[in-house]
DNA sequence: CGAACTACTTAGTAGCCCCTCG
DNA sequence: CGAGGGGCTACTAAGTAGTTCG
């Protein structure tokens, strides 16, 4: 519609100067990010000629106990993309580091309007907050796409703020969310080692806010409206790329190899054909917010559906928590059209076809436990153990460096299932005077003695190993030879939680051939069992799944472990550019689903603003949705499932957020909300004990898509806005940085390395070091200006007379080091938490990056390494103008 | 309906390996 | 050329979500 293009300009001001902000962990560690973008780490990978996911060409059987993996494995052509791009690989590794960038905060003293806006959304708008929203809904998106896509490719944080004040030039946002006040985000890993608080630990830093320093080149080649502007047209052009697609082996194995197609999401022409009817459709619907945002979301897969003539099956209707979600956004919403049509998109797990044929051998079993006689001791004596009981004792004494090793839930838990192998009479009868450093220190000689062996000696170890295990190693679905992800069965051990696991330390017993169930094509050898005498479970021949085998998680009976093919097989390939188109798909939505929550805040309804509030949160703060969860689990939760005292709101707009998300990482954040939500959350709270469930109304609802598409958005703006022209190397900057600012909004967390504090002290006296030199080398200056000689040195030796334009070019080189030192520490420091991997590895669509890669003359492999690149396979030929 | 079951993705981490730096 | 730091891979725990069952 016309109204967006005069406030354009005004929004790619906005994006630059406030968004990153918004995206930092607050408190310290984000302004870090935010001033000191330098990524250090350079991700600089080996060249390697077989990035691209190997495919062989038919592969007979044979093949698979053939020992070398590599002769009958053909490459794909798209192998020869991924080369083509190899540039000087080693070139980069050392330099990277050292690019330092603008950040975005820098530019905020361009920002002025901006502030003003965003204050005033908070404070001025008691009432007319939502009053404007509502009219803003109520404006017809668009017409012609472009302008709008160039704000829905801005993650709704990014546009918090800076967009109200267009509100009263009458260049209202079609969103409700260009409203939303700014979130800040602080995360802070909860942490045994290290428990303050990530904003005290980065007191340290000096340059908060200073960094503007660097010249500010935010308007770049690349202003946002430009970029946004191809953003339009790769909407509208979406099917080169996938049509581009259609032709890789990829499908290709599957179009002539089986008769029933999978159906799919991405690469049927349907699909095309859907996403430009969608887009057009939505100018014309767009203002249709009582549709049921899962129908609609809905709505493309199965007009795709319709579509397409390989269609196989139809699907069922929405799944029963969705449906429930559904139901309650239709309370109050009329049937429109779309509802009717709503039919559940063509996703795994679904009963589909998976595949036609399935060859592979099993799995493979650890080999049996080999006592070693070392006996600990109880009561200061030796003990003689059964090898039974002797290899549990192990699996503990192993783990004495460990901090499980100390948990009283750990001790308990190993204690309990350690005593019943030792039976009632037994020696042992208290953990606490069991002392297992002998057999500690045996497994540390082992280990040891493994290291003193020679490289030779090693190299045999191995390859006998990969002989014993090749033909595990591969699996033929359809006639493609594909890894095998997890070919080894989970071996013994002690059951490692994470958090307060309340089932820590348990014994993970042994599986054997009768706990595991095959799955392989009919027509498949049943693969023989690896231990004698012993059989499967069961063997199935199921197509409608994808896993090889599973057998009961010991921990967990009802629970199963799955042997899949690796990620770099075309199925996983495959169901993973479904998830990504799907998180695009929903882009098409996303005004009418924010529309429709925001207009819910108010709702009379409890049950519609619970759905409301918990929607925008997921939304906006790109949380988990959050299961129901078992008593015997780790007390952990999501945005459905949190608890009264895990939010704390603070007047007049502000969020606290403090609970364990999964994996027991702590999730930290104070936000500033939208007072209708603030409003809402106390009501919701009102009445209720700490431990009681926020939303009580609640079930689980659709969060993850939400998750992806706002990362999508987020990591290809970012990528777009900081792109400048400069050397490799910072364009890999630039990459990392925008990696980073998503792993941290995702709270993606590593614990910190045990030497990180000893790495920063070491650097600390280097800074010192140098400072001291700097000292000297400017009294000599001074001496040598009046004509006299240096100094003596420490050691009283005497130094040789340099001129002082000598001595001055010394002390700038050291200036110069301590100043890469400092930047080293920094950027150590503000990513010494977040785990880079994650994100990169689930949440960014490659193709975003691979087109990124293309139009910057990136050679791709030094985003991604080996495994990624075989991974990301599918996503290698795109086409370089891919917008998500 | 809601709980249970099933399937599959997401995630942090241990430990090895390799590369860099001194 | 040896130590140590960082990167990568393998591993497996911990999520989500669709489907089925009672």
């Amino acid at each position: 519609m016309a109204v967006q293009a005069p406030a354009k300009p005004n929004l790619v001001d906005d994006y630059d100067e406030d968004e990153p902000i918004v995206f930092k962990r607050s408190n310290p560690i984000s302004k870090q990010n935010q001033l000191n973008s330098e990524v250090k780490k350079p991700l600089s990978q080996k060249p390697d000629g077989q990035s691209g996911r190997q495919i062989s060409d038919r592969v007979s059987l044979n093949d698979l106990n053939s020992s070398s993996q590599k002769g009958k494995v053909v490459q794909s052509n798209r192998a020869s993309v991924v080369k083509s791009s190899v540039a000087s690989p080693k070139a980069s590794a050392s330099s990277a580091k050292t690019t330092p960038l603008k950040s975005p905060i820098t530019n905020s003293k361009t920002s002025t309007s901006l502030d003003g806006q965003s204050k005033f959304s908070l404070e001025k708008n008691k009432s007319s907050i939502i009053k404007e929203e509502k009219s803003s809904i109520k404006q017809p998106i668009r017409s012609d796409s472009h302008s709008e896509d160039s704000e829905d490719d801005i993650p709704l944080s990014a546009r918090l703020k800076g967009s109200t004040s267009q509100g009263s030039k009458g260049l209202v946002k079609p969103t409700t969310a260009s409203k939303l006040p700014p979130v800040t985000k602080s995360v802070v890993k909860e942490d045994d080692s290290d428990n303050e608080p990530l904003s005290s630990r980065f007191q340290m830093k000096p340059n908060v806010g200073t960094s503007g320093s660097k010249p500010n080149d935010f308007n770049d080649k690349k202003p946002l409206l430009s970029i946004n502007k191809q953003n339009g047209s790769a909407m509208t052009d979406v099917k080169k790329p996938l049509n581009t697609n259609t032709k890789r082996p990829l499908d290709r194995e599957k179009s002539d190899q089986s008769s029933v197609k999978r159906p799919k999401l991405s690469d049927s022409p349907a699909l095309l054909k859907n996403k430009q009817v969608s887009v057009k459709a939505e100018s014309k619907v767009d203002d249709d917010d009582h549709v049921p945002i899962s129908q609609r979301i809905k709505k493309s897969p199965a007009s795709s559906n319709k579509l397409s003539t390989t269609k196989q099956k139809v699907t069922k209707p929405v799944s029963s928590s969705f449906k429930k979600t559904t139901k309650k956004f239709k309370k109050g919403a009329k049937n429109s059209k779309y509802s009717k049509s709503t039919k559940l998109s063509p996703s795994s797990g679904d009963g589909q076809k998976k595949w036609t044929t399935l060859i592979h051998n099993g799995v493979i079993f650890p080999p049996p436990y080999q006592p070693h006689g070392v006996k600990l001791l109880y009561n200061g004596k030796p003990v003689d153990l059964t090898p039974v009981q002797e290899e549990v004792a192990t699996m503990f004494a192993v783990m004495k460096d460990t901090d499980y090793a100390e948990k009283k839930t750990f001790r308990e838990n190993f204690w309990n299932d350690w005593r019943k192998l030792l039976g009632k009479n037994h020696v042992i009868q208290k953990l606490d005077i069991c002392d297992f450093t002998p057999i500690y220190d045996w497994y540390q000689n082992e280990k040891e003695k493994k290291k003193q062996m020679s490289a030779d000696e090693k190299k045999a170890l191995k390859e006998e190993k990969l002989k014993q295990e090749e033909k595990y190693m591969w699996a033929i679905v359809d006639g493609v030879k594909e890894k095998v992800g997890n070919f080894r069965v989970e071996p013994p051990g002690l059951f490692r939680g994470r958090g307060e696991h309340p089932k820590s330390g348990k014994l993970k017993r042994r599986i054997r051939p009768s706990d595991v169930t095959i799955n392989i094509g009919k027509d498949a050898p049943v693969p023989e069992c690896p231990i004698p005498g012993e059989r499967w479970k069961e063997v199935r021949h199921d197509n409608t799944v994808t896993w090889l085998a599973f057998w009961n998680d010991p921990i967990n009976p009802k629970e199963f472990k799955y042997v899949f093919l690796a990620a770099s097989s075309s199925l996983k390939g495959q169901s993973d550019k479904e998830k990504y188109e799907k998180a695009r798909m929903l882009k098409d939505y996303i005004h009418n689903i924010r529309a429709a929550y925001t207009k819910d805040f108010t709702s009379k309804d409890v049950t519609k603003r619970q759905i409301a509030v918990a929607t925008y949160l997921i939304d906006k703060l790109a949380l988990r949705a959050g299961n129901e969860k078992d008593d015997d689990e780790a007390d952990t939760v999501g945005c459905c499932t949190l608890k009264v005292e895990n939010v704390k709101a603070i007047a007049p707009n502000k969020l606290e957020f403090n609970f364990l998300g999964k994996d027991s990482i702590r999730y930290e954040n104070t936000v500033e909300v939208e007072l209708p939500v603030y409003k809402a959350i106390i009501q919701f709270q009102s009445g209720k004990k700490g431990n009681d469930d926020l939303f009580d109304l609640l079930d689980t609802i659709l969060g993850f898509i939400f998750l992806f598409f706002y990362l999508f958005l987020f990591f290809q703006w970012q990528l777009n806005r900081e792109t400048k022209d400069g050397d490799l190397e910072e364009k890999k900057t630039v990459y990392n940085t925008a990696n980073k600012q998503v792993a941290i909004i995702c709270n993606h967390q590593r614990t910190i390395s045990k030497s990180h504090e000893a790495q920063m002290s070491k650097l600390m006296e280097k800074i010192r070091e140098l400072e001291d030199v700097i000292k000297e080398l400017e009294v000599d200056l001074e001496r040598a200006r009046k004509g006299k000689p240096p100094l003596k040195d420490a050691d009283g030796k005497t130094k040789r007379n340099l001129s002082p334009e000598a001595l001055g070019k010394k002390i700038n080189q050291t200036n110069t080091k301590i100043e890469k030192i400092k930047r080293d520490m920094q950027n150590k420091e503000d990513t010494k938490t977040v785990a880079l991997g994650t994100s990169k590895i689930n949440y960014l669509d490659p193709r975003i990056t691979v087109a990124w890669c293309k139009r910057h003359e990136v050679p791709i492999e030094k985003i991604f390494n080996k495994s990624l690149l075989a991974k990301f396979a599918w996503s290698m030929d795109v086409d370089p103008d891919f917008r998500f």
